[in-house]
DNA sequence: ACCTGAACACCGTTCAAGT
DNA sequence: ACCTGAACACCGTTCAAGT
């Protein structure tokens, strides 16, 4: 009855879930935790125990969210199977990078979603179509995997090289003259559009096989 | 005088420095506390901030030390660039792989350490020598870059998906009939080839723009 | 100059109590 | 049954003091 004016009644997972999301899209999720959750809530940190095991519980159920943005619509159905893949993995680096909290996140789970699996499936199913092999589909499935998740891992990072050549003395430069020759190229590089290259690079590589 | 017998003499930055890698080697990264390592070396945790400006710089640091050990010895030398680049990159993923506590240093810092720069510069070298032109470069560079550091970040989630997998009830595993395909091909997979094979697949590809 | 204890503003979570 | 206050064992860091 402390709780905030206008929340919805009584304490739930769904609630508490939901609150969570609100403190990690707003205020990021370095400053979820539990006391602050409870405070989103209106309630007292003890409370949330009742209804999740943990922290970690609480961001597993966020990931899931996430991953739930992709699986519970329709997933990307082109006739042609090399374009599904490509179509599916785009959509998820999409939702991931306008997510970058869930690097966090599954760094401190260690564990992906159980939606994330329908993920999986539907690249596999593509690849088959596509006519790879299971040994080419079980390596070019996780190099995509590990390949996604380092962008979005290396979003801010991505300019660290350009900004750390930045911070060089103009003495210091004259070591890195191919980085010099290179930094205009960089310095207009897209990660949406560096995504699919290097996406594209790879699935070549491997449909080539 | 209270610090550990048989210690060398004085505080120092590099004693610190040394004292925090022991730390993150023997106990992890997530155990290195300002607290526990003043431990480690047998002083106050205040002293250490004589030497150092707060818990951050310590990290980066120690990224630098790790990036150093590739750095301070001659780079990859193969007179074909694009081995050259192969192997550099290789060589990269091999001390990361060998130091997974790498990726939550770099996620806290949200830096590279300076001496990465020139792992940077010997890629791109090898580029401009294979006759990739800037555009491709700086594309090919930073998805690299990214492969690479998603190959470590994921490491131990890379088993996430089988072990997602056999954790559904047999009913469940139904509806995921392309992972049961390809799951013998997948537990066989080895990391290290794994990495080179994505890698590879991602050069040919950019190579044959 | 160099080091340090006490203190501040935080964490996640246990445990015993409240209603 | 459901909620919660006090407490425990931690953090990084500031600040004022010690030698």
């Amino acid at each position: 009855m402390r709780g905030r004016v206008g929340q919805a009644g009584p304490l739930s997972r769904a609630r508490i879930i939901s609150a969570a999301m609100r403190v990690v899209e707003r205020d990021g999720v370095e400053v979820l935790t539990m006391r602050r959750l409870a405070d989103e809530i209106g309630t007292a940190p003890m409370s949330l125990y009742r209804h999740v095991a943990d922290k970690r519980e609480v961001l597993m159920e966020l990931l899931d969210v996430v991953s739930r943005r992709i699986t519970d619509r329709p997933l990307p159905a082109s006739p042609d199977p090399r374009r599904r893949l490509i179509d599916t993995v785009t959509e998820v680096h999409q939702v991931l990078e306008a997510n970058p909290w869930v690097v966090q996140a599954v760094l401190a789970v260690e564990e992906l979603p159980p939606s994330a699996l329908r993920l999986s499936e539907h690249m596999f199913a593509a690849m088959r179509a596509a006519g790879l092999d299971e040994r080419t589909a079980a390596s070019a499935h996780t190099a995509i995997w590990r390949y996604t998740w380092g962008h979005v891992f290396f979003g801010h990072l991505a300019a660290a090289s350009a900004r750390s050549y930045g911070r060089q003395e103009p003495a210091g430069r004259a070591e890195y003259e191919e980085m010099a020759h290179v930094m205009p190229a960089m310095l207009e590089l897209k990660s949406q559009d560096n995504f699919r290259d290097g996406l594209k690079a790879m699935i070549d590589g491997f449909f080539a096989r």
